[in-house]
DNA sequence: CCGACGTGATTGTCCGGACAATGTGACCTC
DNA sequence: GAGGTCACATTGTCCGGACAATCACGTCGG
């Protein structure tokens, strides 16, 4: 297919921006907020100019350096390119989400599934080498464990361990059964801000089979992931293993130079 | 008058960085970089205080927004994070790379492995229409199609099958042996900007068995990629097989609030 | 003794301007 | 007509300043 589309230019700013000077939202995310609106609602076309700063500046009688500040948001984000002596243009591709750091639960809720989770165990527990090692602690320590399993549609989907430092949250076993772990953290406060993951393959044994309704030796993705806050301290390590039949990662990610 | 004592912040400037204005490097490059290296090498200890931005700005002679700009560079690495009212802070964790848009051939050598590639397939065929959709061109429209064996000690590590727009870059099978598909593209102007993927794993056929030394059976990590250009446009469909005894996807990813 | 309050420190937001670097397109020369 | 040159448009970088918002901490009052 072409890849020539028509060049009009012409379209001089068909959407109307403006900014409310009494609202406590900073201007420039008033403004990057409109102009993502006006990008996924495809009021302003892939392809399509912006709209020289100074200019778009003066129209909405804010000063370069805010609008600057807005636009730049949203280039990290993937959805507008800038280009020297061109001007700014919205990317026509189809960005979603760059991978978030988001649980199980919020991706297959996002994706319109109705997941269901079932509580196998939570209980607290002594930190082995490995997971003493992930979480940053003594080895011996006294950390929280739960077990989950997670549905879709009657299915089981994966089998979710994890591992928390001792206190850190208040896991009652039915809050977990309704959302998911990330939730529970932010809401007791947590900031998350990294994460380190590996994502592997292996064969299924003979009780992980059982679980998740698989043959033995059927192939399994699995995840290790150990999260951060933003203060760099480890607040959970997570060892799940999914039907490959039934799950696979999607994401989408940016390139940064 | 009451001055305050408690001068605590004023030990805080162990490290020196300095500036060169007469280098075509921006000066808040310039400090981001001497910022990451400081705290790469440990001479920036995590926890530690950067000391606020108005007297750092003053001890280079740069103004506070230049200043801002090099910090908010390694704020967006997840290197910092600031909190108002206390001050900017090296986050200690142990952050590597937020999940670049790396080719398995960067990743390998990265890790100390030597990658080798063993060309099995460089010519064109056309798109069926499942590459067709992924790569946005017409069914049967004629694609470049490369197959490669990725090895790490001589033990073979992947499976890769790449499509391309017709035209798009020159595949010389011996620039494929020597190096990575996407070092090529870079080096034909094409600036990459995002990636939509898929992982998952299955079971291996007799015939990938074969090709990648695993027994039927075997799990086998897959992935599958498209890659966009800074216009929107696909340059590039991956569906890619990896052993999953031998290799496993390791990255680092960011929460973006 | 303990909580409310104020004060200082620091980052967050915003402004207006200046010049540099870069890519486009028209113009000019050969 | 082909190719190089130059003006123009646009983003990139940088400055100096101003005020607001938020947080830690010491002080004061109950």
């Amino acid at each position: 297919m072409g890849k020539r589309e028509t060049d009009s230019k012409g379209a001089e700013s068909p959407v109307r921006f403006s900014v409310d000077r009494s609202s406590p939202v900073p201007l420039y995310f008033q403004l990057s907020q409109q102009l993502e609106t006006a990008i996924e609602t495809g009021k302003l076309a892939p392809g399509s100019l912006l709209g020289n700063e100074i200019e778009l500046a003066g129209r909405l009688g804010l000063s370069r350096p805010t609008v600057r500040q807005a636009i730049q948001s949203l280039v990290d984000k993937g959805l507008l390119v800038r280009r020297r002596g061109i001007g700014t243009q919205v990317v026509h591709s189809q960005v979603k989400r760059p991978l978030e750091l988001s649980s199980l639960y919020d991706d297959l809720e996002a994706a319109g599934q109705k997941p269901a989770t079932r509580v196998l165990l939570n209980t607290t527990t002594e930190a082995t080498a490995e997971i003493a090692a992930a979480l940053g602690i003594a080895e011996g320590a006294e950390v929280a464990l739960v077990e989950r399993l997670r549905f879709t549609h009657g299915e089981p989907v994966a089998h979710l361990r994890n591992h928390l430092p001792a206190g850190l949250i208040d896991l009652s076993t039915e809050r977990l059964e309704e959302t998911g772990l990330y939730r529970l953290m932010r809401a007791a406060g947590i900031t998350l801000h990294s994460a380190r993951q590996a994502v592997g393959a292996r064969a299924a044994t003979v009780e992980e089979g059982e679980r998740l309704g698989e043959p033995e030796g059927a192939p399994l993705l699995t995840m290790q992931r150990t999260t951060f806050d933003d203060t760099g301290r480890a607040v959970e390590f997570g060892s799940h293993v999914y039907r490959a039949s039934r799950y696979a990662f999607e994401f989408q990610l940016l390139v940064r130079p």
